[in-house]
DNA sequence: TGCCGGAATTTGTTATCACAAATCACACAA
DNA sequence: TTGTGTGATTTGTGATAACAAATTCCGGCA
């Protein structure tokens, strides 16, 4: 492989493909089902197989991606008892991890949290959803990390990532908080004054609020496809979903070969 | 390869050789701070490198193995800290797992966990410490699956694999509980009669006590090779493994090429 | 028109090979 | 005796090729 001059290159290839591909998961760029091929995706990466491989084991083992039939993987498909379950072990962790992170003081972690969370009102009223919703999962993410608990930070993670492909249908979502009395306010001031319990209450209100939320949509989540497949599955699907058919996710087309799409 | 004839194959190489590999991390055959080569591991397992590599990637994600110098991987060694964390999410997620399989009366479920924990004594009284462990945790995946909940009971099995390294170091530890009176008991008490709260509380006494015994061991545990843990030797307690003229030990024989080691 | 069978293609699996980086060993010099 | 430099070996990485199973395609027959 003709490894001269490549772009920056900390990891190697099977780590570059995993981050890649986990992103992609993140922000729903495959729909739920859909089935993942190996040389497809080495072709569209620039790389062989080989990593691509390792990379979608990787995946699997963290259950972002599902066995499909003893040969191929694929996108889960959530059932609505799944997804409860999920974001049920979300708001228990995720409260806990709240907690941890309010135990005393510290103005500067909530000032921190305070940027993300104004960046993210921000992009939601410049109708950049995208946008809002990573500076979201940065929220919660920087939460997992304040609380100092590592273990809890990657279980929380992944449960991120395992419902990764429904976050995408999310984007055209007016999350319908009181303005100014938006959970990430709460948390943040349980951060700031050393209120574990508040921050605790918030962050599963916040999170329950969005189990709603994302509950509702899950059939249209489910049963869209992001790009005009055949007539014939568009027809079967269940019909309305009006976001899904405009959401310009995963339009993904091949790169040309011999530019490598890894970050 | 020749594949004629070979025992039983479900599933591909990959997938086999990380079970293997997950098994021997649960059975403690690995050191904390060993570090796992890829030919050595393919040659013993009398496989290509290849699937090796997937299996290591794949235990890598689920923190099982761990990076080390971004060129290999080694068995993790876990401080204190961090000991102590997994044990407590794994009192407050299996906590959460015994009251759900409580909810109700399950005769027949108590009846699985009593013959489970039978076994287990019997194996404690016969010396064979090894068979004890094992029915120990039968017994707790067992209940984190009458949960019914999926998600839970893969987190808890990964909570096991990552302190996994350790397990094997309490093989000698005669637990100490009163003989009448273990928490297991209690806890099929609590599935039998559908007395949730019951539950919950016995299954945390006994990662409790659990937790205990093996915060006490820890620097055993970690400066000391796997097999003949004389009390010298583990005295010495630097992790740099200094009996390592000793430490050709490698109790793993390699397998005679051709034979295949995998189940 | 509809169904069946086999050929061609797709697609996952895994061993092998070539390469590069790291490590080890040994010899030589200070 | 100790430190260093150089060559040899180890070890991870990743493309490629060979193979097998599954799927798709097509043509022929009823």
């Amino acid at each position: 492989m003709e490894t001269e001059t490549g772009p920056i290159q900390g990891e190697n290839l099977g780590a570059r493909v995993y981050n890649r591909l986990r992103r992609d998961l993140m922000r729903s760029r495959f729909r739920p089902g859909e089935k993942l091929k190996l040389r497809d995706l080495a072709l569209e990466l620039g790389v062989s197989p080989t990593p691509v491989r390792e990379a979608l084991a990787r995946l699997v083992s963290e259950h972002g991606l599902e066995q499909f039939d003893h040969r191929s993987v694929r996108v889960p498909v959530l059932t609505e008892e799944r997804c409860r379950e999920i974001l049920s072990l979300r708001a228990e962790l995720e409260g806990r991890a709240a907690e941890r992170a309010a135990e005393r003081p510290r103005p500067e972690a909530a000032e921190a949290l305070r940027a993300i969370h104004d960046r993210m009102i921000a992009a939601g009223l410049a109708r950049r959803p995208h946008d809002m919703l990573a500076e979201n999962e940065r929220f919660h993410m920087l939460m997992a990390g304040l609380s100092g608990q590592v273990v809890l930070g990657r279980i929380i993670e992944g449960l991120w990532l395992q419902c990764g492909p429904l976050q995408g249908g999310l984007a055209l979502t007016r999350m319908r908080h009181p303005r100014d009395r938006h959970p990430h306010l709460e948390i943040i001031r349980g951060v700031r004054e050393g209120d574990a319990a508040l921050a605790r209450l918030a962050m599963q209100q916040d999170i329950n609020v969005y189990t709603e939320e994302l509950i509702r949509r899950l059939p249209a989540l489910n049963a869209a496809p992001p790009a005009a497949p055949s007539a014939g599955a568009a027809a079967g699907g269940v019909p309305g979903d009006g976001p899904a058919g405009g959401s310009g996710v995963a339009p993904r087309a091949a790169l040309p070969a011999g530019m490598p799409g890894l970050a």
